[in-house]
DNA sequence: TGCAAAAACGAACGATCGTGCTATTCTGGC
DNA sequence: GCCAGAATAGCACGATCGTTCGTTTTTGCA
């Protein structure tokens, strides 16, 4: 398709660029989030969102990786519809993991004391993390790396089975 | 300054940017790596690194914030010297803070299970999501964030007074 | 099949970019 | 102060970009 023949479509660059992010949103909550949310609450969910996420990035229908990191640190100092675009969708998917992490606190699977903000503020620094080693330094470890981190973490946030040796972890979440 | 000023002075544009990152790192190290180096070894080093990196990624002298990360995802999927460059740095910055980590274990500070590779990219995933939020979400809570995620990790790296409750809890059951 | 509406194309515009060439201005040693 | 050499500026080139417009092709329907 020729040039002006997409500029007919949309009437701008800018109408584009809005549209490619809106296509990706549908696509991501269709790929990541909506089949994430049909996992049973608790760990399996949040489980499912990061995993769901790993597929979709690094899926062959990609190939500048995660569009929506892509386009922040190309728009991150650039005011206009697309920047404001952008940080809703990153609000978004920040509440969409909070949620999910909060859901696992009720359903007793993580700690009472677990802040929900921050360790979906972590899961997605491994996310970003990764984006940007395996794009850089194409570096098959950083999936590992990821996991493992991933895993630690959730393990840090589960419920255990005993008391934690230190006392004044006050919460005495050891509800299982 | 005009443009065939500068134009003299390098003689491609690559080249002035293989310049610009040459100077960039000068700068790093000499504010970063540097100072960090004169602190004691162990835990004192890891904590130098991490907190000087957010003092130089928030200069004001940097507008475009982390010129390494901005770079990054400008030339990920651009052949050429300048990626190759940013490879080597990155690659530079990794090894850097995995060998504080390695020295913080052999000071019997950190745990002798301690990962340093894993850790180091522990921190840096700290440091990414910090650039990504609080350049794009204009987030003031992305600092705070940042430094809680780094104190849990040094926490969980840190040797216990005590031997760990049961023990093969290895690495896993280290956060408080 | 014919025909109007929609879709796609091609050419061209002004602007910007990377680069080269030539002219001007600045600088230090006599 | 003069002059060689270096530093800087001005200008122009081809390429690319975002956009517009007039023309051609395709499509849906009577």
């Amino acid at each position: 398709m020729s040039k002006s023949g997409v500029f007919a479509h949309f009437e701008s660059k800018e109408n584009l660029q809005l549209e490619v992010l809106r296509s990706a949103v549908a696509h991501f909550i269709a790929e990541v989030v909506g089949p994430a949310l049909r996992k049973p609450r608790g760990e399996a969910r949040v489980r499912a969102l990061f995993e769901n996420w790993f597929d979709w990035s690094s899926k062959a229908s990609l190939p500048g990786g995660c569009i929506f990191i892509a386009a922040a640190s190309e728009f991150d100092d650039q005011p206009g519809p697309v920047r404001d675009y952008l940080v809703e969708t990153q609000k978004d998917w920040l509440a969409t993991l909070s949620q999910a992490v909060r859901i696992a606190v009720d359903e007793g699977q993580f700690r009472s004391d677990v802040d929900a903000q921050q360790l979906a503020h972590d899961f997605y620094s491994i996310l970003l993390a990764y984006h940007h080693f395996s794009r850089l330094l194409r570096m098959p470890a950083a999936r590992v790396r990821a996991f493992r981190s991933f895993e630690q973490l959730i393990e840090s946030a589960r419920v255990r089975n005993a008391v934690p040796r230190d006392s004044h972890a006050r919460k005495t979440g050891a509800r299982k």
